[in-house]
DNA sequence: TTTGACCTTAGAGTATACTCCAAGCTTTAT
DNA sequence: ATAAAGCTTGGAGTATACTCTAAGGTCAAA
């Protein structure tokens, strides 16, 4: 059983975080020590895992609780149903990349289209294009 | 001049936003009438797009705060300024890009590799990724 | 005159994921 | 004996951009 400050070291986070995700359902402590300390066990330590492999595949906090909740019954879910979860989160992220990607090329117009000069900006084709419609959504 | 609500629906913003962008220094009303209610004239009115279009190309409303400063003292900055603050911006937001395709990239893969069928999720491999380290990163 | 639409303020709530703090108990080492 | 490190809890703070609420004043029309 590991201790808190333990688990928290071997896998890079920090004690807080652990409590937080105590605290919102994602990873309760396995058991308490006498002294009130909260135990981890290995079964812990591969929820936890579990929960950073999510968090590094962009899924929020919210949505690894229902991973979380379908992998716990997994009798109860079918195939269909993560893959459609995945699928909806897929969605999402290309939504967002279609959203910044917008943003990179209005940005890119701007920057190509200013001199970057040290003369005063009294006449920065940048600001101009933030004051006009006109110069942006040419 | 403009009501407060005038200007919000000429610019489909709620009257919420135009008072919170007052309190946070964006957006000031020109003047108060007798009865203390807020007016607006056309400067205002240009600034509030400035501020639209400006949102419109990713920058936060921080970011804008200090878009507006460089514009009412254009003579104060150059060129050069106002390109590297939209360069860095790009910056941001290619870096966004990225994670956000490392993310799309692994969800691909994911809803790739599984099935999707009815059946128990059991053997799920979309879960099975989530559980080892190995099925991921491959 | 009264109703409804519009305006005012201060302050709380929302979402996300922590991070930090205070006050205090436990354990280990010196 | 005491200091340092580690643990407990509840609660506040951070960042972002609003959105909503309450309590109340203003104005134009019926």
């Amino acid at each position: 059983m590991y201790r808190i400050g333990e688990l928290a070291d071997k896998l890079s986070v920090s004690t807080d975080t652990l409590r937080y995700y105590e605290k919102h359902k994602l990873l309760a402590a396995t058991s308490r020590a006498d002294n009130g300390y909260r135990l981890y066990n290995e079964e812990a330590l591969r929820v936890m895992q579990f929960i950073m492999r999510a968090k590094g595949i962009g899924f929020s906090l919210n949505e690894i609780n229902d991973l979380l909740s379908i992998q716990i019954d997994k009798a109860s879910h079918s195939c269909a149903d993560v893959k459609s979860f995945t699928e909806q989160k897929l969605t999402q992220v290309n939504d967002k990349i279609a959203e910044l990607q917008c943003f990179k090329g209005s940005l890119e117009l701007l920057v190509a289209a200013c001199c970057g000069g040290e003369e005063e900006a009294t006449h920065c084709s940048i600001l101009s294009a933030l004051e006009n419609v006109d110069a942006i959504n040419k």
